[in-house]
DNA sequence: TCAAGTACACTTGTATACAAGTATTATAAT
DNA sequence: ATTATAATACTTGTATACAAGTGTACTTGA
């Protein structure tokens, strides 16, 4: 079980971050994970005097975690929004999009090497677990994904996934550490999901991937919305493909 | 032909804005029509200078159009990235990823209320044409595209939006101010493309939708993607709905 | 002439100060 | 007791100051 810890956010991905960075990061897994309820009101002032800095470094956090939906700018004070099961299926419904909008791009692309990048990174997901290491396990999982989502360099599907992106690790680092303790059993077949997309993405098999992205995407979350007929339709209407 | 003006923002658009609001608005602007050329390198300092405010508020300004894709924020100076054919098409990739989206809720939704809406927005844009009022029309336009991802209620295409409108908002103006002047003619063929769209809504017909999507779209940029699959996909693969 | 080092100008990130505005609380009048 | 008004303790947005870091240009040495 999670023994209590100072900072929620692991403090050496943070070595090289500015005091804003540290701020955002830490505040975003504080209200993810429940800590600081839903509907709370954060006062600038505060913030700054809970973290022992500025209200600078504070501004720049709330602006961007109202960027990210976790909060909502008012008048006075930022009302925290959390997570609901809403939310969880409209981020699914997001990441669903851009990967099989990813996917669709890779299939007529070369994607050797990109196949090997990800393979390197299974193998160090299976290191991390080895050695029980759920953050470095999140953080590769993440990686994962993003690698793919980088290979096709589209600026404005990564403009996306950067403001996903941070929701996200903070969603699976929470996971992860839950499970390495409670549910252990369940990392192999995290790791199998990953293989799938791999083989995926080296056979072009659409359907595969459709399928692996599913389970991968409910292994973090639980829900799952009638989103599903937009995958059948990428998959589906690629068949009459005309280039 | 347009004249030459301090401000390329409408200056009434920002009457409640803060100085961080019309620096970012005005900035985006100048990168937008290449009055700012690309590669230019922004300083905070030089910034804050020409427009008569502090760093503070062009701090804010440059955040927020680095996360717009148009600035790159380095370790001395801003870098003026701009819009190249790539980013247009990318930009149009993403339009139609979110809106071919929406229009899949709308097709198992009540619209009768968007429609209403939607009309009058339209109206209100004839009225502009009548009055050669470009801003007002383009203010219109954006609003239009706005109201109908609105009516879904989902918060994370609408973050979508709201990262891509502002950029969508420039090119718009700066393309409408250039027509009312030269090819007044044009904006019948918008105002029935329009129509076209509501039409699609109100009736329910992706294959309306999408045409009238891509003749919208094509109104403001020229380009055309290889994006056009992923409609061919959404238009077909929804003969299997599944709900 | 060229290399290495040093000084300077300019950068970001953060702290602090202040003005203007907004909610809340206390006070006063009926 | 209730309402109107005034004082207060917040809030945000902006300006300014300063420290630490980075690139440039100049000087100094050969």
């Amino acid at each position: 079980m999670a023994e209590s810890r100072e900072f929620l956010y692991p403090v050496k991905w943070l070595s090289k971050a500015s005091a804003g960075d540290r701020v955002t990061s830490e505040l975003r897994m504080r209200i993810i994970s429940g800590m600081i309820e839903s509907g709370t009101i954060l006062s600038e002032n505060k913030i700054a005097a809970d973290f022992g800095v500025s209200r600078s470094p504070v501004r720049e956090a709330l602006k961007i975690l109202a960027s990210e939906n976790i909060i909502r700018l008012e008048r006075m004070g930022a009302v925290v929004i959390g997570l609901t099961e809403r939310k969880y299926a409209e981020i699914y419904d997001v990441r669903i999009l851009i990967e099989t909008f990813v996917f669709e791009r890779l299939v007529r692309a070369a994607t050797d090497e990109l196949v090997m990048e990800l393979s390197k990174i299974l193998e160090m997901m299976k290191i991390s677990i080895k050695y029980s290491d759920a953050d470095e396990f999140s953080y590769q999982d993440v990686l994962f994904h993003e690698t793919i989502i980088r290979s096709i360099n589209h600026s404005y599907i990564l403009m996306i996934w950067d403001n996903l992106k941070p929701v996200m690790e903070s969603l699976i680092l929470l996971s992860m550490r839950h499970r390495i303790s409670e549910k252990y059993e369940d990392f192999t077949r995290v790791i199998n999901n990953h293989q799938l997309y791999i083989d995926a993405i080296k056979t072009k098999d659409r359907e595969l991937m459709i399928k692996s992205l599913h389970v991968n995407f409910d292994d973090v979350q639980e829900k799952v919305e009638d989103l599903w007929m937009a995958q059948q339709m990428l998959s589906k209407g690629v068949g009459q493909e005309n280039d």
